[in-house]
DNA sequence: CCCGACACGGTGC
DNA sequence: GCACCGTGTCGGG
């Protein structure tokens, strides 16, 4: 499978942009280190040939959209690779809405497995897609800020940008 | 409020 | 089999 790629800078820092034939499939921060932002991408979708791209269709209407500062829903086509209870976390987090946020708890629940609410912290974690999937909008049910892959400050961040206000809830 | 202990389900080794 | 975990709940400081 031919695997497009690309960095580029968003307001978060920058990040590895990648995009099969179904669309995109991996978007995840670079901290400062290329190549382990690659092996990452190596690791999470094979097998796969990487090819530098930073014109391929699908990477250049994120990189608009990042550059547009975020704003809103980015209805961009996603290629999820994962296993079926991953991929059906995955989904129900791209049905929370701009701007509102949920617990890790009612993920489990709109999945059908209701008890599996450990397993779905994992899963979310697991993202491959940060920020286009809404992993940032999950918070405890206590209304804790939860944890964040790629560090709470950015999660926060995230949020404030949404209009979320987290302290009161 | 902040622990500690434990149940919980999926995943990787 | 076993040891991880972006959790939740309960009990005790």
């Amino acid at each position: 499978m031919i695997v497009h790629y690309a960095f580029t800078e968003t307001p978060l820092g920058e990040v590895l942009i990648a995009s099969d034939e179904q669309g995109l499939c991996f978007m995840g921060f670079t901290e400062e280190n290329r190549a382990e932002a690659l092996a990452d991408l190596e690791r999470r979708i094979k097998p796969a040939s990487l090819v530098e791209d930073k014109s391929d269709q699908w990477i250049t209407q994120v990189h608009a959209w990042l550059s547009a500062g975020m704003i809103g829903e980015h209805h961009l086509p996603l290629s999820l690779h994962g296993t079926p209870f991953q991929v059906a976390v995955w989904k129900a987090l791209l049905e929370i809405p701009y701007g509102t946020v949920v617990s890790y708890q009612a993920i489990a629940r709109a999945i059908g497995r209701p008890k599996a609410v450990r397993a779905v912290g994992t899963a979310i974690g697991r993202n491959n897609l940060s920020i286009l999937i809404p992993c940032h909008r999950v918070l405890t049910t206590s209304g804790g800020i939860g944890g964040y892959r790629w560090g709470i400050a950015r999660k926060q961040r995230l949020l404030e940008q949404e209009g979320v206000g987290w302290k009161e809830l």
